[in-house]
DNA sequence: CAGGAAAAAATTTGATCATATTTTCGGGTC
DNA sequence: GACCCGAAAATATGATCAAATTTTTTCCTG
């Protein structure tokens, strides 16, 4: 697949490392890297206009993260997941979201879940016309505003950490399937938050990650 | 504290970036660098004998990892726990490691529950001997052993990132309160991993977490 | 005249780049 | 099928530039 992305994004009085990680980072949430597709230094110095040092940084800290994956024979690709990974992801978010969607649920501020209506809003816009990336970036704003609420930097960052190894599979998974049978308990999710009722916050995330992830063992074991 | 460590230390063979980084995450977790601690890029190029590219990724590494925290002033400190970061923390343990405990009793070999006695005995002896460091690395291969036979990368890798985190204050603890009530349910843990028991092995590693976290808790607040 | 705050110089440290060196992969040959 | 050679990519270094902290100097005020 891989995109060509013009230049680097992101805040122009940051870093030139911190700009391509940035870059980096939401090629790989938001589908422009496919699992398998080398990740080469040169053709990101090409492609971004920035010296080696800096593309050297931001990929050491993404294969830190999960994000790609260092073959020992010096190159880089974006990780192909098989089902054993996929269900230690699953377990993963499932011990880890619904902790935080229910301290978000203790925490929610109404003009927190009112900005969380409105990203549910385009992200049903998104789901019924079939733009992908646009789901994938709403849904994905989506947990990260339940994660935000939730005032716990150490594990939202584990939660991210977990999101972007399996990003550019779910992004493969729509692909395959469309937009139209994915998971959507967001209503419940928000329905619980404005009700500050941990319980019920909790039991949809449950649902939804669990709806999610078992799309994508379904979508790695159709391909095998 | 900053004990000067002569050079790098690891397989010869492996890269340079990857040498500074075990070095450094040794120091990490075994207590050679102390909360608070500058992390300067020259310093470590003056004290293991290597450019400032190997060094580099190496920091972005560990900063990724949440071992070391970037100030936003261009300044690398080894990051000071707060209370609601000791029970984030916490609260992390206790979502994944009773699960890989489990996992891993449900897989154990007899030969890797042998190895596991054998650092235990070398864990007991430190602790008599008052030796901080030998405890500190003989505890996390311990606990590193059972997450290896836990069959679960993802999830040991996400456990290492917070052994990363908490390291550098475990060992203050360590020093202030000696090594004489540390937390010990080893043996219960070897027996569950021996029997196959994963209810008996998650029990038994929720109190060790627990025991282990709440000493640092204790830790922290006497500090402040 | 002493004390202190503000400003400015100097030093230290971080960020980036261009270049040299080494390693790996692919193609061709025996 | 094994081996060697060339191209391409990664690793690592040192130099250069920019930013931030620290120190020093200066000037104003009490």
């Amino acid at each position: 697949m891989v995109t060509k992305a013009a230049a680097i994004a992101g805040p122009a009085g940051a870093p030139a490392h911190e700009q391509v990680y940035q870059s980096l980072r939401d090629m790989v949430l938001f589908g422009a890297l496919a699992p398998g597709d080398p990740v080469t230094i040169q053709g990101l110095v090409a492609r971004m206009q920035v010296g080696m040092t800096p593309v050297r940084e931001a990929l050491r800290r993404l294969t830190a993260e999960g994000a790609l994956e260092s073959l020992g024979n010096r190159r880089i690709v974006v990780p192909v997941l098989d089902s054993e990974t996929v269900a230690e992801l699953t377990l993963a978010r499932l011990a880890l979201e619904p902790l935080l969607a229910e301290r978000a649920a203790e925490r929610a501020a109404p003009s927190g879940v009112a900005e969380l209506q409105a990203i549910d809003a385009r992200l049903d816009r998104a789901i019924a016309q079939g733009d992908i990336e646009d789901y994938l970036r709403e849904n994905h704003a989506f947990h990260a505003g339940i994660h935000a609420m939730a005032a716990a930097p150490v594990l939202s960052a584990m939660t991210d950490g977990v999101w972007l190894r399996f990003g550019p599979s779910l992004r493969v998974v729509c692909g395959q399937l469309g937009t139209a049978q994915l998971p959507d308990l967001h209503k419940d999710v928000l329905a619980a938050l404005a009700a500050g009722d941990g319980a019920a916050a909790r039991a949809a995330i449950v649902g939804d990650v669990s709806q999610g992830m078992a799309l994508i063992a379904q979508g790695i074991s159709a391909t095998t």
